[in-house]
DNA sequence: CACATAAGCGGACTATGGTCCGCTTGATAC
DNA sequence: GTATCAAGCGGACCATAGTCCGCTTATGTG
């Protein structure tokens, strides 16, 4: 398990959070605790029940019952709402390539990791695309800011350089995350209406071009 | 020259653009005519003093001494003013790719002609990050859905077809497109500090290895 | 020139993401 | 139990993208 990396259950904003330093703050309190809860139920189902570019953060609040100013104070920005939505998937994907059996988990050679996390990753869009593509930050910079992008990213830079220290690894990694981008998955699948295994068919064709 | 391939000073918004049929409708009204010059003079302007961000619509629409009403008559959202903006830079590209010497233009074995292309995409990026970045869609399958945008894609199709016939050209396609979008060009440039001939290597390593 | 008409105009209006700040309350100390 | 006070709350408020619709006007016609 890796339940001191980044992930977004932090108190703070995610452009704050970063890496949190577990332990440091006092417990948040129980009012806040509560609301905390039941802002993520009231998004969870409004998000299911109409479609997430549909529902607004207002109606979120009223939903759950709080004002506008908590729910923000709470997570943010809409972005971190969602990914925070998303946590606990998000969370099972990070185990599964850290901790999980391989190829995915540690054990196998890194081409084959690469190709199995473009595969889980495919899935976890096929599950929850539009949640991330709310999720992906915008503007100047933003992108890499959110703990899960940073992480994924992480992860891909490291296998990149065991399979070939030979090149560029940062370039790299940017390249085989850009092509897993929500915007990019949702326009393959419903604009040009691609399956997914010939995503995953393409992508591991990257993969082992790039790399092999 | 393609003066009559799709690119945005279409009177219609960018989504409905599509392939104007040129010649077909009326010529515009002089006081049209005379305002949209007015509002892309006013945006140019603005966008040039105070950046891209921090330029609103409004602001566009007092500088030019129209209407917002009109402002968004004309150029449909703040994505296609912003392409509108970019219109003679992304004309010159396209010229240079259809028409222009080899090996950016016709003439060269595709995989050059690949390598060139991004080369000028990334000078490209690197002179108009800002309004590129303004200028790409957001939301459920708009990525793809800017003149300027599709335009690319077929001529990278059609090279990456020429290319390598045997692989997965679409797929492939969306790939080199991804590695060239906006946002992954501001954050490897500015967060990552990475210079310019650095992305042109590493993406011409990424075209000879994906296809050579 | 007078008229008809459709294209164009502009600003009031709406929706919504996000901020602010005075009031409330849970946790802690005594 | 009472006092203290920072954490938390909530809704009024702001900024801004985008829409609507009644008024204006350029342009073609006779």
């Amino acid at each position: 398990m890796a339940t001191d990396l980044p992930t977004i259950d932090s108190d703070l904003p995610v452009a704050e959070a970063g890496l949190p330093i577990v332990g440091e703050a006092r417990p948040e309190r129980a009012d806040a605790a509560r609301n905390r809860e039941r802002i993520l139920a009231a998004a969870h189902d409004l998000f299911a029940r109409n479609g997430v570019a549909c529902t607004s953060m207002d109606a979120i609040a009223a939903e759950a019952g709080v004002g506008k100013g908590t729910l923000f104070r709470r997570f943010g920005d809409r972005a971190s709402l969602a990914l925070a939505v998303l946590d606990s998937d998000e969370r099972a994907l990070q185990d599964g390539f850290l901790s999980g059996p391989p190829p995915l988990g540690p054990g196998a050679p890194p081409c084959h990791r690469l190709v199995a996390f473009g595969s889980a990753m495919l899935d976890h869009l096929e599950a929850n695309s539009d949640l991330m593509l709310e999720g992906e930050a915008r503007g100047r910079g933003r992108l890499t800011e959110s703990p899960p992008y940073r992480f994924r990213w992480l992860h891909v830079q490291g296998l990149v350089r065991e399979a070939r220290p030979d090149i560029d690894a940062d370039y790299t990694t940017d390249v085989l995350l850009s092509a897993l981008a929500a915007s990019v998955f949702i326009n393959q699948r419903e604009v040009r209406g691609m399956d997914l295994d010939r995503l995953k068919a393409g992508y591991e064709d990257l993969v082992l071009r790039a790399l092999g």
